[in-house]
DNA sequence: CTAAAACACTGATAAATATCAGTATTCGCG
DNA sequence: CGCGAATACTGATATTTATCAGTGTTTTAG
């Protein structure tokens, strides 16, 4: 994790616009620029460890992460994805708690890490923080009850339809317009299913077979997104 | 769902300090007093059903709910449970969205309902409650992210024990020291656990063999919480 | 108080999913 | 390039969990 804060300026950053920082003045920007760091992650570095104390937030500038909780096995489940924009690490800072999660990259990532001071101070001045605070927690609750249901009560195969059509929604597609533009291991595939690595892999090799896909290695090729829809029962 | 104003007045309402509204001023008090309605629940009148549009929150003055997902077979998997202080049906209301979940009583309940407008105007001269709000959606987040790597990796057992052991942190127990201070049916508490309803009661009924709880009809009396929290491998 | 409905329970069985073992393939690195 | 480790895959089997069918019990409403 190195540490640098050359050639990114918050006032110009896209991505500020769309997450925390949205309305701040001109002199909120050059403190929040003054006091952030630029953090670097190569693919598979861990940003912050699942019951450790969080001492600011992370705004993805560039790049993906897993949020994962790892299990009394080891076994990790992966609870959230995050990319451009996503602000992670929030959570555990603001209910002053411990990280409920971990939160690793899937490939080289750029974030921007606030101190918990310097986002006190902004936030004592700026009460659209606190808003879009809300709307970010509001829909992250969001997203974790419908999971909840999902896993409470849908069967492996349609989960995997599910997960593999959230891919395509998060992380998009590449030129082709139909591979998934990420690359996850099975194992991973399988822990934000929720299911055992044998299990997703048989289920990837039956939408193989039943022609919704393709698969050529590590790249996922939707081809026919309709039948995944149905396999998923979100319509049928 | 009845509606008067009579007897219940906010600024004396203990509950409204541990809510929402801590730190209002004597004029912000007598505003929502004047524009809260007083909302009677029968045991099992729905509060508000899933997929339609608030257009107020609630706070619980005395009661308990549940706050539940249909699925697509009509199954329910209760992703919530709610007591006296707790505020239901905010998640929605700030997110401008429909409900995600239903919410219906499981006793006699008496809820104080605070329109949209009465709340966007609260909030406006009040930023305490944006942060209270901020905390209240972050302690939900956890506790569904917590619910999430559960539902994943621990089997039914697991989290039958679990949930019982929450049901008396969150309802307590009687005078007696031991029977839980809830009435749920079997149907209910496989949806909680995330179960069939025949694999919960099998299950409670080894427990009872096991001695670590007695039956009596809807009654469960835990007589041997340690045995249920290794059950629940909280700590073996 | 009583009849009907809802609920609780049990056993048998089926289905879904996990685990285990083994092989093949790919990836990362010197 | 090539070797070792990690990952992907497959089949066989075990385990877990759900479903189905049926019975007894409790609750509810008239």
């Amino acid at each position: 994790m190195e540490n640098d804060s050359c050639g990114y300026n918050c006032k110009t950053c896209p991505n500020c616009k769309f997450s925390l920082f949205s309305n701040l003045d001109d002199d909120d920007f050059d403190f929040l620029n003054m006091e952030k760091n630029i953090v670097h992650l190569h693919k598979g570095q861990v940003l912050f460890l699942q019951d450790t104390k969080p001492h600011g937030l992370y705004c993805v500038k560039k790049g993906k992460l897993k949020v994962f909780r790892k299990g009394s096995e080891g076994k990790e489940h992966i609870v959230r994805l995050a990319n451009d924009a996503d602000v992670v690490g929030y959570r555990a800072l603001i209910s002053n708690d411990k990280y409920n999660c971990g939160a690793a990259a899937l490939e080289e990532t750029v974030l921007c890490y606030v101190p918990r001071v310097a986002l006190e101070k902004l936030m004592d001045r700026n009460i659209s923080i606190y808003k879009k605070m809300i709307q970010l927690l509001a829909g992250e609750l969001k997203d974790a009850e419908l999971k909840l249901s999902d896993l409470a009560q849908k069967p492996v195969r349609e989960r995997a339809a599910e997960t593999l059509l959230m891919l395509k929604h998060k992380y998009g597609v590449q030129e082709d317009g139909q591979t998934l533009n990420v690359i996850l291991s099975r194992e991973e595939m399988a822990n934000l299913v929720g299911t055992a690595t044998e299990s997703f892999i048989r289920i990837l090799s039956d939408f193989k077979k039943e022609g919704m896909i393709e698969v050529d290695h590590k790249k996922i090729k939707i081809v026919h997104e309709e039948m995944l829809y149905m396999a998923a029962h979100l319509y049928d």
